[in-house]
DNA sequence: GCCACGCTCTAGAACGTTCTAGGGTCGATC
DNA sequence: GATCGACCCTAGAACGTTCTAGAGCGTGGC
């Protein structure tokens, strides 16, 4: 019937094969200590009684879990990307992931406390929301890694983009084609926004173009890009950069809707460089957040964290990289 | 730091508050079986020491594990809008969610052993692409739950749409507009891509235009879309039916850029209701999915299973509802 | 005064695994 | 021929919890 009988266990895996439970152990974490012939046999009948180990009574029994728990949101295309790269970085570790998702009725702090429960070995958190001092208070009993935030907490690790030089990358190459008049959206309460904010601003300035800058409040979806772009459309700036790359898309939709041409009235950069972002009729260019570094990085300062290292800084921080695809040209 | 001291357990909390091991156990699970008094005195011991339940160990000793295994795929945002609902289902019924994702290079194969090893009491697959027998061959061992796809097998549980009713009524609706020259643009190799195409065809017969039925291939993403509406553009049709909603945003991006205004020369109907598609500057009419519902439905049906109900048949079909907004309109 | 009962509490087994300590056996070495 | 070491294997404790059985005790009815 599906959950019918019990499950098989070590236990029946010996009695069928004639061994003792812990040999069953041995061969089933293909720990030295059985000859090739009995490893051979118990796997043989490990296979005929589609034997699945219980990895619960796994970790609980060996300490330490192997495991990694990922908090992320639900209805952020780049989470799924950074999702790609941390079970690849756990994989190649030999680490497992286990996920926890904030969705519009679940807050950040249920899907922690369930990983909490869940005895992982330490936390991944794509850029949360909690404040600094409750992350310490969960820095204080696991190792916690935050993802594309900065949290100035010493127990707490960081792997996060250079966002404000991002930003600076996006703001050259628009005046190395001649722009001049380039606004900001930035990601409205997002705690990445004030950074991205300010390289902007910074960049804007080093260009001798204080008097054009001009932020337009956003967020991170499509909607807040859409409502930005409604803004800008009384007085419209030859190059927008926003936030992100979602938002980004909000925008394009809407600055065409209204009839301008994109790169041909107004230029758009994006950020994350998102899956979708380089799709062909999308197109968009954008910063790139280094995914396989960042993700890679993570895992590993995570384990690092559970093995007891002591490591050196506790921020991250990695170069962006500007993808330059068809949503920026010269100035009209 | 972080991972310095062993985190406490019942022993740890009943020694400092002076009882046993079973009567704090009694206390955290609030069970009956203990005073009002001790019960706030072994509250306020946890509290302090900071004790958290070990889902592990309690999990592993209670064998019923009230835990649901749930496979989603990355990159779909329609699965995002499932997850809510699904977490929604669960926490009113009292089950945890486990979550597995499939990404581009983590198959659903990997996703479901990862969940087996975990013991979850059930599984929940959102649209598998995995083998009708593969699938039974899993519901052998604990129960099996899919959504958004049939499976044609005695021991798995379907909870979908009615697909075939869904392009119906997207049709009905393009047909009371006026349209006669309406397309489809269907979803590939995904699974519930041959029900909603079928069910164009027949809703096209019934109003007596089959001369006008005309299939282009498709997909679940936004760049099946951007492709299948280059096709299109050689001779557009009035109307046209997409797979997804995402599929559909990808199209009517493509159409705009050559100047086709929606829904003035053409009009467009997505599937799913995804989120995003109610988003002010999309304003997608599209086919609902009752996302409430039918996660309701996989959350109840799974935990019967678990708890060794026979329910009476193995299929439970939703019917759709159609979302009327912006990108429908008469026939110009 | 005795027994039965309800209430609060406890001891100890059990869940399925890993780990530690050690028991055989066999061939080689002194 | 005893000793050793390498190799294969096993018994039993341990992980942190829940569960079963029952102990202690105060109360009430006869």
């Amino acid at each position: 019937m599906g959950s019918g009988e019990r499950r098989p266990t070590l236990a029946d895996v010996a009695a069928e094969a004639g061994v003792s439970v812990a040999l069953v152990s041995i061969v089933m974490r293909d720990a030295p200590g059985a000859s090739a012939a009995t490893r051979e046999r118990v796997l043989e009948v490990a296979r005929r009684l589609d034997y699945q180990p219980d990895s619960r009574a796994r970790l609980l029994r060996s300490g330490r879990s192997r495991l990694l728990g990922v908090v992320f949101a639900v209805q952020h295309p780049f989470h799924d990307d950074m999702l790609t790269g941390l079970y690849d970085a756990a994989e190649r570790i030999g680490y497992e992931l286990t996920l926890s998702a904030v969705t519009p009725r679940r807050d950040e702090r249920t899907a922690v406390a369930g990983l909490l429960q869940d005895r992982c070995a330490a936390l991944v958190l794509l850029g949360p929301l909690t404040p600094t001092a409750e992350l310490g208070a969960i820095a204080g009993r696991l190792p916690v890694v935050a993802m594309m935030r900065t949290v100035r907490h010493r127990q707490v690790d960081v792997v996060r983009t250079d966002d404000a030089r991002g930003l600076h990358l996006a703001v050259d190459h628009l005046v190395s084609l001649g722009h001049r008049d380039i606004a900001h959206v930035d990601g409205g309460r997002w705690l990445s926004s004030s950074e991205r904010r300010q390289g902007y601003r910074d960049a804007m300035r080093r260009h001798g173009l204080e008097a054009y800058a001009r932020v337009v409040v956003g967020g991170f979806g499509e909607e807040d890009g859409a409502r930005a772009a409604r803004e800008l459309l009384d007085r419209p700036p030859t190059a927008v950069t926003v936030f992100n790359d979602l938002s980004a898309t909000g925008l394009l939709d809407v600055l065409r809707r209204h009839g301008l041409s994109v790169p041909g009235d107004i230029s758009v950069v994006g950020y994350d460089d998102s899956s979708f972002s380089r799709l062909a009729h999308i197109d968009l260019t954008t910063v790139a957040q280094d995914i396989d570094t960042m993700t890679t990085l993570a895992v590993a300062r995570a384990v690092e964290r559970v093995d007891g290292a002591t490591v050196a800084h506790r921020e991250v921080v990695i170069p962006p990289r500007l993808v330059v695809r068809g949503t920026t040209g010269p100035v009209g």
